[in-house]
DNA sequence: ACGGATACTTGACTAAGTCAACTAAATGGC
DNA sequence: GCCATTTAGTTGACTTAGTCAAGTATCCGT
């Protein structure tokens, strides 16, 4: 369950101004259309065509957004050029099922191909780079306005990839900062945690949980080698926006596995007092407090914890 | 300068998925308009001048893309409804600035809410990290479409922030990788450098460079201290979507500049013959090759080289 | 088997937008 | 300073795009 949140007026504003700017940036791209003999809507209604098998009219309307009757006329006009025919249902009298004919194909691909060159002209004026955080951006905003409501998969674990631990120094670093008010030394910190890590890799006592949402990290974990006989669990983190859906009990509990069939005796880890949400975690999974000490890091004066677990 | 880049099939591709898209998200947002007593078309025109003082028709025509024909009738409708008021300018008789009466902002007023209501309604649906997201990738869009040509401030230089060192570390170990296939043991060694560099950090001999553009790190430079005598520069990176600003040569330029000022008397680095571009830098600042050694690194076979420039 | 819904179709209409011809004022070149 | 050209805006005549309501044929649930 995802947490829904009152919007404020700036991003208000913003997505105002976005659909003021992309509906300007719309009618620009409808001008290329202008010199062929298709009106938008006409080509919008081809393209779903060409693209999609099996449509009715219903279904045209309903995606597209347009009058029955006014599609019912531009599909008879479509027929009576020869573009598209209607098959029948059988098991609907009512509904028939539409498909471009080869003429019609033949009429759909300049007009797809003129729609391509205007995109590849406008893209052109980019970078690579650019082009590609272009797509992403829109790949973005279509994903959360296109009410995809939740991903089939939550959420997925993999294990490390080049930029993943950059990534997750810039995150911590952020969010502690954002959230504690902690300074630059935690992000220097875990910077040197996770260099030493990858530096000193062990895979038979070693290993690394990434948690990835719709393709991005959304939270991790490490388990190093202390001893023989001692693991320790480290950097364990969840982004804010992916919380509630169990992620860091599911890394807490990859640890602990990971652990006992590696023949550790015992798990432990450090942690800070404040960190509230992550200590209910280690409660719930069996872990206990073994000391506190006082210590001023990242600027600010704070309690440690080590808590153990028994495996 | 910025780079162009032939775009591929898959980008142009989605590029027009998200316009479809977006049409389609415009016409949702229209049938909220369609109880007012205005079109989407004067909706549009009253928030231009809602907003904006001293438009004239014309440059609404331009900025909207309206007919002039049209768009004058649009306006004689609204003078005589009394919504809008034409004021000469004393500079030229054919134009006239337009704006809204009294009564035409109280006209506006309940369509604007609408709108506004519109939008929060949609943006409810998301978390607070959702929306935040989107409004994010609105703006790339809208930033990297809007043609703002080159920014006024091609680019600005400014010290290390909390999260820039994880962005550093994440952007070298990815582009590394992309471009010459180093491992993912390059990544935590820019990670234990500059985590060390942190934890380390000594203002009187040591200083950083981050160059932003827009908001976005696309590049960054370390001096670090060697001995007294010796300044070492680590870490030039400049993102490829900003190459051809001269920053990598203006990053450079910094380093020699606080080396001499801090009384050091050499200026050393470390880098490998594969990087070209960074070398041409190099030379260009009077950096002499002092030697070179094959080594082994990164998953790459690679030929290391210490660069010299006496201060 | 029948009441209500669904999938279209058609007629009558209005809104939205285009195009070209026109006037009046400004601007640039010489 | 004059004249050709451009720009700002207007108007008439027109087309296109889209809406609305009433209608027919078919399907679906009970």
């Amino acid at each position: 369950m995802t947490i829904h949140h009152h919007p404020g007026k700036e991003r208000i504003d913003a997505v105002r101004a976005f659909n003021r700017f992309y509906t300007r940036q719309i009618g620009l791209l409808e001008e290329g259309l202008l010199k062929s003999d298709f009106s938008l809507t006409e080509a919008r209604v081809l393209y779903e065509l060409a693209h999609r098998d099996g449509l009715t009219a219903t279904d045209l309307g309903r995606d597209l957004g347009l009058d029955a009757g006014y599609l019912s006329r531009l599909l008879k006009k479509f027929e009576e050029r020869d573009l598209v025919e209607r098959a029948t249902i059988e098991a609907d009298a009512r509904r028939s099922s539409i498909a471009l004919t080869k003429a019609g194909r033949q009429a759909f691909a300049p007009l797809n191909q003129g729609s391509h060159e205007q995109v590849a002209t406008l893209l052109e004026r980019l970078s690579a780079a650019e082009q590609d955080r272009l797509v992403r951006a829109m790949q973005t905003v279509q994903r959360l306005l296109g009410g995809s409501a939740e991903p089939k998969i939550p959420y997925m674990l993999r294990s490390l990839q080049v930029g993943d631990i950059g990534w997750i120094i810039h995150r911590q670093g952020l969010l502690y900062a954002q959230e504690y008010g902690w300074d630059e030394t935690y992000e220097a910190l875990v910077a040197e945690i996770l260099g030493a890590f990858v530096k000193s890799f062990d895979p038979k006592w070693e290993h690394s949980w990434i948690a990835e949402r719709e393709g991005e990290v959304v939270g991790s974990v490490f388990v190093v080698h202390q001893s023989d006989a001692v693991a320790k669990l480290r950097l364990l983190y969840v982004e804010p926006s992916a919380r509630g859906l169990g992620i860091g009990r599911r890394l807490v509990e990859e640890c602990i596995g990971f652990a006992r069939t590696k023949g550790y005796r015992t798990l432990t880890l450090w942690t800070n007092d404040v960190l509230t949400s992550a200590r209910r975690i280690y409660e719930a999974a069996g872990f206990k407090l073994t000391d506190e000490e006082r210590h001023h890091s990242f600027g600010k004066d704070l309690v440690g914890q080590n808590w153990n677990l028994e495996l």
